[in-house]
DNA sequence: TCGCAGGTTTAGGGCAACCTAAACTATCGC
DNA sequence: GCGATAGTTTAGGTTGCCCTAAACCTGCGA
């Protein structure tokens, strides 16, 4: 079986592995048994067995005590996931009326049930976006990806004019309060006030003012450069 | 736990089987073992082990060595599957270029991943439909389905004039060449001639003049008046 | 009415994924 | 250099769903 052959019959199950393996070493260190356990919300035995399964397939290399890494199969087959998943995103936002805050466990479910014919007729009508509504880069259909350079709004100085480019999706609650702001992706907002030792700061977006804390300024991540 | 909430966790294989089980008793007909298994493409002993499973959950009443029946509740939990089914075949055609031979593969997946917000969605971005592209009902969302009428264009007098309705999904290659002929639902057709003991039968739809097979003639259904 | 053919069910087994409990290793503080 | 602790793996078990082989009913024709 050729190895793009194997990667058409992947389970669930792998998939999702997969996808947790390459979100945990985005520069090729090594993930732990206990971080993928963790993610994946399972238990460490677990993981050890299917990881086992999966270096067998030639997905990925195992340092027993060390950690996990993705073969080049291993990462094609993961950013093929990625892409379907905010490609999935980026289509029911737009087209079916979701909102940011409520798309990532519908397209967690889609992302392993849809053909590749499927998802690229979805990237064909959304005109092909370069990222998902938190402004996640969509890896391209051969497996490329850019990771745009990022600053967290944490790191700005006060004065500074920039704007948003991404946000972390991970938690529901925070994307709601964010959205309630107007602080998304494609906003320009300008740096006002920071007080001391983690305190809060004040910004400006769309001509209001808003007080925010550090865990938010963190996870708000900007173009690099004013302007750019 | 309520008849409702055992429904909401259902299995991709025990969906499969209620669906089928649907199709093969509509009248209420008890669906025998071995229909099943070759409906589904099972051994006899795998449908024998899952019908008990589901009888014992309440799905189903069995009958040893005679067949089986949905309960309400298993028959409401197979509409609820229909009704996906033919949602996102209607959605694929309109929105994302399917044509009505290829979408049922993409909807079998799909039918098992998708939210009933999202069936609702599209539901509504369609219209709400009463047909699918293949002109099978679809069930509303509180479980009652309207089966119209339909006659065999088979059985249609010579010199009738009467629209299709309703196509057999079943077989792509079939579907492929009526659309090749401009045969679908909703198009007008008139009985210009039939050949006596099963022949032919040539008939004018949209200017051109077809002939077809008995077969052919067979899965065409049409509604019942003439201009009804 | 008896037996046989076909369809059905029981028996027994396999695989994918998960779990807990127990055994193991790596490393850090002393 | 040596344990203790945190992390990892092995052992053994469960569930869902599938299989083949063998035992079992049922109804029909002789």
């Amino acid at each position: 079986m050729s190895p793009t052959a194997a990667a058409e019959s992947l389970t669930r199950s792998v998939e999702d592995y997969l996808k947790a393996i390459y979100r945990l070493s985005p520069e090729g260190r090594p993930a732990s048994t206990s971080e993928i356990a963790h993610l994946l919300e399972l238990s460490a035995p677990s993981v050890s067995g299917m990881v086992k399964r999966l270096s067998e397939l030639g997905l990925l290399e195992h340092a027993p005590y060390k950690g996990v890494q993705l073969t080049a199969e291993g990462r094609r087959a993961a950013l093929r996931m990625v892409r379907r998943h905010r490609l999935i995103e980026a289509y029911l936002v737009r087209f079916l009326g979701y909102s940011w805050d409520t798309v990532h466990q519908e397209a967690e479910r889609l992302e392993h049930a849809v053909t590749d014919q499927l998802v690229e007729r979805m990237a064909g009508a959304l005109g092909h976006p370069a990222t998902d509504p938190h402004g996640d880069p969509i890896p391209e259909a051969d497996g490329s990806i850019h990771e745009p350079v990022c600053t967290p709004l944490s790191d700005l100085e006060v004065g500074q004019t920039i704007e948003i480019r991404r946000v972390d999706e991970s938690q529901p609650e925070r994307l709601r309060y964010l959205a309630s702001l107007g602080l998304r992706p494609g906003v320009v907002v300008t740096l006002l006030d920071r007080q001391p030792f983690g305190g809060p700061m004040t910004l400006e977006a769309a001509g209001e003012h808003h007080v925010i804390g550090q865990e938010l300024a963190h996870v708000l991540l900007c173009a690099r450069e004013a302007g750019a």
